[in-house]
Formats: structure tokens, C-alpha cells, sequence
DNA sequence: TTGCGTTATGCTCAGCTGTATATTACGATA
DNA sequence: TATCGTAATATACAGCTGAGCATAACGCAA
């Protein structure tokens, strides 16, 4: 009845490793689909280039196909492209977190105290 | 279809003034129901005295009624005894929390990576 | 060949969180 | 009155995480 307690949380997919997918490393890999590389992903959501870098290798190493392919030198000095693994990982986490905001919302309301 | 991915999470109730109740809390609340004290109560879960005093601070005073009622001094030096506000609570968690477990079991099964 | 921007990687520093320690207040009991 | 075990509270210490620098490798373009 009183709307004062309410029902929160987080949720991510985990592999053999540990975490592989969870809210901002898949906001950074929307980031690297927009930006196309890390270092200008990272600065967008002022991260540091050196923790993107290991959420992305995080990610790719737990991956079946990597996702994400990176490029050194060359024009531009290279760049960082999503794989469509990576659209499919990114698809699959909000799908996952769309339910899980509704189940919260739905939950809080049945709180009672 | 594969079973090396699965989906974690964590909830927990907040208030007004933030984190009102979570496993951790919860799971002290139900050790001082057992021995009585909040220093025995932190001991058994290897937490410190002064750790588990200010979660317990911070549940009392974000409960509308206390969830422990506390005595200095006395027989025993005193305790910490839980309330019938305190029971609720720890139902109400462990109510939000089983649903919360079978969320993520049936939604494990639909991740597909 | 030189310059440029990116990936890749090591090292140090700051902030946060919880631990450990020390001290005081309290009140029933011996 | 002295003792005992607890609540209450301040201060200092340790560990972890991410930020911030520094540096090297890379490959296209001027």
C-alpha cells in the first residue's frame, strides 16, 4: 500500500569467468557500435580507456565469437567494430533487463510494511 | 539451449534515506532473533561489531516501527531483541527474494548466446 | 620517413568500504 | 561497590576498484 518501499535490484550473465554481461558493458558496447573505438566510447561515458579496454577483452574472451573486432594503426589509427555476436549479446541483455524492470515494478507494489 | 550463460542478480528494498533491507541485513536480523546480542549476532557471520551496529542503525531508523529493540547494561550486559516489525520485515524480504530466485531460474533457460 | 590516433599494457594514486582497536556508558548481580 | 558483557562511538588501518599517466606497437597518409 505505501509507496515508500520499493523493490530494487541488478542483474547480469555470467560465464565460466565470472561476469560476461551487465548494464554498462553493454552501454559501452552500444558506445563502441556508435563511436567505433574504445578510447572514443570510454570518453562518452567518461570511463577511463583503460577500463573499457578490459570490460571489452572481459567480454570477448568469454564470448563464443568475439565481440567486438579491433584494428590497430592505419587511417585513423584504427578502430573497434561490433560483431554481430556483439548486436546479439546487447539484444539479449535488455531483453533480460526489460523483465527484470517489470518484475520490479510489478513486486514493488505488493510490499507491505 | 547452452548452460554456460545464466543470468545473476541482486535485490534489495530501499527507503527514503536508501538501502533498507538486503540478503546481508536480513540474514543479521535473523542471527540476532538467534543469539540475542549484536555482537554475537556479527561474530557467528564473521562481520565486525561495528559493521552490523550500523546496519542495524540504519534499519531502525528507516522502519516505521524499530525492527530491534535494544537494552544497555544488566543481566548479560544487555541484547538486542527483534521485534514483531523485525519478523515482517525479514518475511516480506525472503517473500520478494524467492520470487526474485525463480525469476532468474526460469530466465536463465531462455538465454541464448 | 615522419606524424598521427588507436590499441595494448604496466605502474602509481585516490576514494571508498569494511576491519580492527580503543574507550565510554550502562545496569543487574554478586 | 566492584564486576561483567553488552551497546555506542571515534579513530586509524587494510584491501579493492577504478582513475590517471606513461610508454610501446601498429599501419596508413602526407
Amino acid at each position: 500500500m505505501e509507496k515508500s518501499y520499493r523493490l530494487h535490484g541488478r542483474v547480469w550473465i555470467e560465464g565460466p569467468e565470472g561476469t560476461f554481461l551487465g548494464y554498462g558493458r553493454v552501454v559501452l558496447l552500444e558506445r563502441i557500435r556508435e563511436h567505433g573505438s574504445i578510447t572514443a566510447a570510454a570518453r562518452s561515458m567518461e570511463m577511463s580507456y583503460r577500463h573499457a579496454w578490459k570490460l571489452v577483452d572481459s567480454m570477448n574472451r568469454q564470448s563464443r565469437q568475439p565481440v567486438v573486432e579491433k584494428s590497430t594503426g592505419g587511417k585513423g589509427g584504427g578502430g573497434t567494430r561490433l560483431t554481430e555476436a556483439g548486436e546479439q549479446a546487447i539484444a539479449c541483455f535488455w531483453s533480460a533487463h526489460r523483465e527484470f524492470k517489470a518484475f520490479l515494478s510489478h513486486r514493488s507494489t505488493e510490499i507491505d510494511l
